[in-house]
DNA sequence: TTTTTTATTGACGCATCAATCAATAATAAT
DNA sequence: ATTATTATTGATTGATGCGTCAATAAAAAA
C-alpha cells in the first residue's frame, strides 16, 4: 500500500527510532534492523533513504542538536534582561525536552563516536561553541569580557558534567537540583555572594 | 621459548595495549586482536588471560581507577590544610597522567559502556562517590556539611565536565586553564571572592 | 626420564550485521 | 494503456570479530 510522499514521514519515523533505540541500549551499538523494527519498516527501507548507517546517526545528532537550538531561540525571546538570557541557556539545558535519559545517552554515545568520525567532531564542535556563545550574550551585558568568557567556559562545562553524571543514574542531580547548582554559582560570579 | 610467570606480564602489557588502542581507537572498538597484536602476543592469549573481551575492558578500567586512587593518595600525604586537599584532588584530576587524550577518550568510552554493563556502572559509580568523598575529606574542614555536600557536587561535575569538553580538542582549556577554573570556582565558594 | 603444568599460537567455526539487489506493487506521468 | 517513478521488502552476500581447540614447546615436578 505504497502512498506517495512517504519519504518525510520515514525519515522522521527512523530519526526517532534511532533515538529511542540509543537511549534504551545506551550506545551506538545498535542495528540497522533494531532502529528499522522501532520505526515500522524493514531495514532495506532504513537503507534507502539514508544510505549508510552513519548518515542515519548522523542526521539524528542534527536532529537533536536543531531542537536544543529551537528550543534555545524560544526560551531567549522571553528573556528580557541579560542576566534572563543565562538562566534560559541553563533552564532549557535542564529542561524536560533535552534532560532526559534517552537524549543524555545520545549526547555520551555521540561523543564518543565523534573521536571516530570528522563530520560528527565538528558537529559537536558547532554544539560547544554555540552553547558558549548563547551564554556569553547574555553575560557580556553583565560582566567584563575576558571575566565572561570564563564564566562561561565554567558554566558549559559545568552543565556537561551535570549531563554526563545523569548518566550514572546515581545519587544523581535531577533538574530542579542540576539547575539550582549551575544558578547558584553564576549567583555566586555575578553578585559575588552565594545562596545561604 | 616459553619462560615460566608470564601471567603478571601479560596481564600488565595487555592492559596498556587496551587503554593506548582505545586512546587511538577513542572507543571501546577494538578488537582483540588489535589490543593483543598491541601486547604483542596472539589474540588467543589474551582470551587465555582474561577469558572473555568484557573482562579485559573491565580490568582496564579497573585499572585507570586504582592508578587515579593512589596518585591522589600520594597528594594527600603533601596536603597539611583542608584547603590544600581539596586542591589535591583537582591537580591530581588534571595531572599529566590522567589529563591526557589516551586516559579521557577511555573514561567516555567506559561512561557509555555502562549504560549496558552493570558491573562497569557500579564501577563508575564507586569513582564518583570516592572522588566527591576525597573533596569532602577537605571541604567540610572549611564549610558547613550541607554546603560543603553542594560545593563537591558542583566541584565533581565541573571536572567531569572539563573531562568532555577536553575529548573534542577544539578551543579546549588545557590543564592549566582546567585546573585555573575550577580553583577560581573554589576561591569564590570559600573566600566569597574570585580572581580579579 | 617421564609426566604434568604453563605458555603460546594458527586455524576455524559461528554469529552478527551492514549493505545490496532483484522483485513486487501502487501511484503518477505520458 | 503504457511507461516511469516511488515505496517497500525478503533474501543474500561479504566482512568482521569473538571465542574455541588442537597442536607445539619449554619448564618443572615426579
Amino acid at each position: 500500500m505504497p502512498k506517495i510522499g512517504m519519504e518525510p514521514v520515514r525519515r522522521k519515523a527512523l530519526i526517532d527510532a534511532t533515538i529511542s533505540a540509543i537511549g534504551e541500549r545506551g550506545s551506538l551499538d545498535v542495528t540497522m534492523s533494531e532502529i528499522a523494527g522501532r520505526a515500522g519498516v524493514s531495514s532495506a527501507l532504513a537503507h534507502h533513504y539514508f544510505g549508510a548507517k552513519d548518515e542515519l546517526l548522523f542526521a539524528t545528532m542534527r536532529h537533536i542538536l536543531a531542537e536544543l537550538n529551537t528550543d534555545t531561540r524560544r526560551a531567549f525571546n522571553l528573556a528580557g534582561t541579560p542576566r534572563q538570557r543565562v538562566s534560559a541557556v541553563v533552564a532549557v539545558s535542564f529542561s524536560d525536552d533535552q534532560f532526559q535519559s534517552q537524549i543524555i545517552a545520545a549526547w555520551l554515545a555521540f561523543y564518543v563516536e565523534a573521536q571516530k568520525s570528522t563530520e560528527l567532531r565538528r558537529l559537536l564542535r558547532i554544539y560547544a561553541r554555540r552553547l558558549h556563545s548563547n551564554l556569553m550574550s547574555g553575560l557580556t551585558g553583565i560582566l567584563p569580557r575576558t571575566e565572561a568568557d570564563r564564566v562561561a567556559e565554567a558554566t558549559a562545562a559545568l552543565i556537561d558534567g551535570l549531563y554526563i553524571r545523569r548518566a550514572l543514574k546515581d545519587g544523581v542531580p535531577d533538574a530542579q537540583t542540576a539547575i539550582a547548582l549551575v544558578e547558584d554559582y553564576l549567583e555566586t560570579k555575578l553578585n559575588g555572594r552565594s545562596l545561604p
